[in-house]
DNA sequence: GACGTTTTGGAATACTCATTCCGAAATAAA
DNA sequence: TTTATTTCGGAATGAGTATTCCAAAACGTC
């Protein structure tokens, strides 16, 4: 009872040694770059430096601790995508700019980790509903954004219209998982580059 | 010693009561659906119909039946690319014929399995060599088959020359690898009929 | 400084994992 | 049928798993 009754006074106790913002982020390069089922609770203590104790106390359990940093993952995700087409001259620069940046990140990762959401959708999207959820709104929100920028993009002639707005924001979503999955044993920039070229000319 | 000396007369025992291929092909299911750290020995004991002890016996430990598994899906893969390549009318139609065919095995699969080599990319790749070669070959095969296609159609002017048919070989390929991850979350063919479309019109 | 509460580290628990082992059953040739 | 050999089923092993528990340390308020 944390309240005392009557002149009602608050007693405060021990303070959280770790700021839980930083440890999420910890759990997100721990889990991306292992899996779900290729992390035990072992290599988190280990990795977040906190205790089992305070992890379990703090995030209720492995399951949770997940599912909590898929999230994290998938808004920073979906904000910078958002903000990257904000602040691009049009939307063909947009598309050509995430996608360079994209493969850049991939390539530039020395443990090839790939895409943390991507990684999920195929461990356990078919076998896990609540990480199915996070995975449709994470493809949801990326093909309306694409959506958008393509729709304007059509509307300034900058882009072709022979294919409609919908189907272009599907193909270029599907483009990078495809980018993301080859990442994870290819890491030739030219690979990469010769992907981006082809799928960029399908704007004009 | 299955020999005896002196007259050279073979002493035969036991014969295995199971086909190695069949335990092999319901092994691929298996860890097709639940992945390699997802699958337990004792899930391999109820899936495969086999005992424990003639599991290691036949297959040596895990790994070794994973990889086994995956290199056995691979050859079988690569082996019905390569036949609808060559059956098809043209490289276009081949092209269309797979990817057409590529969505509809995905999508009328219940389990949601997606692609064995890809799950196993996603899953080990980077962090298994042995399953890093396997992976390597497979995609080094696949993209091989299409850019011989493909070559193909441009000379017979059936494919456009303004892009390289090594290009264009790593995007088809990149292509289907998107598909493949799609279809662990997704079910509505409207959605992988638009990625098809937009995928094919690179080729006019 | 003392009290009441929370955090913390690490031991303890209960379970599942991959792998090994062993005795009994099966089989082909002698 | 006997013999030599292998397969087979299931129990046994030992390491690794997620989770719980507890006593001691830490801290804000009194």
């Amino acid at each position: 009872m944390p309240f005392k009754t009557g002149r009602a006074f608050l007693i405060m106790a021990r303070t959280k040694d770790f700021d839980e913002e930083e440890v999420l982020r910890k759990a997100i390069c721990i889990f991306w770059n292992k899996g779900y089922n290729g992390t035990s609770m072992q290599d988190l203590v280990d990795g977040l430096g906190i205790s089992r104790s305070s992890m379990y106390d703090t995030f209720t359990d492995k399951h949770t601790l997940y599912v909590k940093s898929l999230e994290r993952y998938q808004k920073a995700a979906d904000e910078q995508v958002c903000n990257l087409i904000k602040s691009a001259p049009g939307a063909k620069a947009a598309i050509k700019r995430l996608l360079e940046l994209t493969v850049n990140d991939l390539i530039g990762d020395d443990q090839q980790k790939g895409c943390f959401m991507v990684n999920a959708e195929i461990e356990l999207a078919s076998h896990d509903d609540c990480v199915k959820d996070v995975i449709c709104r994470s493809v949801q929100q990326m093909e309306e954004a694409f959506y958008m920028a393509i729709v304007k993009g059509q509307q300034s002639g900058e882009i072709q219209t022979r294919q409609d707005a919908r189907a272009l924001a599907r193909f270029i979503s599907n483009t990078i998982k495809g980018l993301q999955v080859s990442a994870k044993s290819i890491k030739e920039r030219a690979f990469f580059d010769d992907i981006i070229k082809t799928t960029l000319s399908v704007l004009d």
